[in-house]
DNA sequence: ACCAACTTAATGTAGGTTCAGTAGGTTGGT
DNA sequence: ACCAACCTACTGAACCTACATTAAGTTGGT
């Protein structure tokens, strides 16, 4: 027998347990923020004391940043920053509904780390630096195939774009009734009225 | 000397210390959240101890009542429903230079207290709904007067319009450097274009 | 026999709260 | 003017609970 394959039975289920704690950490973690949850609530969810759970992850905040790697891991998988900004909006309006668990988690620890100090600030303004510059980018290449107006300042219009964004997660995390669909329709609406009518000075 | 002027000075003192406890913790509350901010913390930046806090407030629980309790008398104060929803959004845009402590207070409350058992969920799910329907109505009133098309429907774009403040909150919390007075009037700018102008069938 | 995957029972610590006491201003009577 | 009773505004130490983490032992597959 191979030496991988030694214990092969026992490593899968010790990795299956860990995806299940990985997914029960990240559920939690945007209902109750981080700080607020306990390593009881996620090894009760996922089946396991919190000792248990410090078998497989060395200890919480190692924890935290292996949700956030798989996190990341998911954002990188489906980065396309070929199609056009409006695109780009209903692709995060798609996720709402495909992946609900996911959404918020950037929001939720946004706030928890605001403080300068806080240890995940570096990370979570660095990556919302780069989405700015990804929505940026995406104005200014619909500027230059002459699809959109010029003279709409795409940096400004990305950090309103990613307001809305935010704040629709934001509000609907606090309340999942709103009519998603319709508001990121009625958004986009007005962004492509904007960006491709030409200017009229009134 | 009337009944109530009983103790006038030493009264004058405890009641300048809460001011300043109440000060404290609302920055606190901002910077750190409600869970994440002790009493230490507070306490020693208002010049307390921690029991000498609690003989201002009872509790934990009640001085972050109180702190939103003083909350609800400034915005009742200001709150006008008179003027038309881009001047509302103006005003919102003008409180991040003038009280920009303030600022942020209710996105971490919210973020805070998304679970359904958390004990201020009703309360800031109320206050949101309040929000929507004070922007709904300014946009009705609106096109009850003939300035805005009636194609527009108002509770969708109340939705949108709380999002994106909402969303500038939070991304002015994390970056305050962002082009505030730049995006608030790009995105009235946009709104305008979307609420005067007359449909086309494109 | 060995190793992963646990469990239960400590351990340590942070933080809210309680308690007993101190300092010093206030009041009302003398 | 002075004093006793009373009050507010605290402080420091002790208390208690909730957690994260550690230690030591158990089980069951290979």
């Amino acid at each position: 027998m191979p030496e991988q394959r030694r214990y092969a039975t026992l490593l899968a289920k010790g990795e299956d347990r860990r995806q299940r704690i990985l997914l029960v950490a990240q559920r939690l973690l945007v209902r109750n923020g981080w700080r607020n949850t306990t390593l009881g609530q996620i090894g009760r969810e996922a089946g396991v004391s919190p000792a248990g759970l410090l078998h497989h992850f060395e200890s919480k905040e190692q924890l935290l940043h292996a949700v956030l790697e798989a996190r990341d891991r998911y954002d990188d998988a489906r980065r396309d920053s070929s199609g056009d900004v409006i695109e780009q909006i209903n692709g995060a309006a798609a996720r709402f509904q495909q992946v609900p668990d996911l959404i918020g988690m950037f929001i939720v620890l946004l706030i928890e780390n605001l403080d300068p100090e806080a240890p995940l600030r570096g990370r979570i303004l660095h990556r919302y630096q780069a989405a700015i510059e990804q929505i940026s980018e995406g104005i200014r290449r619909g500027q230059r195939a002459g699809r959109y107006r010029t003279d709409v300042d795409p940096a400004l219009k990305a950090v309103e774009i990613v307001a809305f964004l935010y704040g629709m997660e934001t509000s609907w995390l606090l309340d999942p009734s709103i009519p998603l669909t319709e508001v990121f329709k009625e958004y986009t609406q007005s962004l492509a009225l904007q960006l491709t009518l030409p200017a009229d000075g009134h």
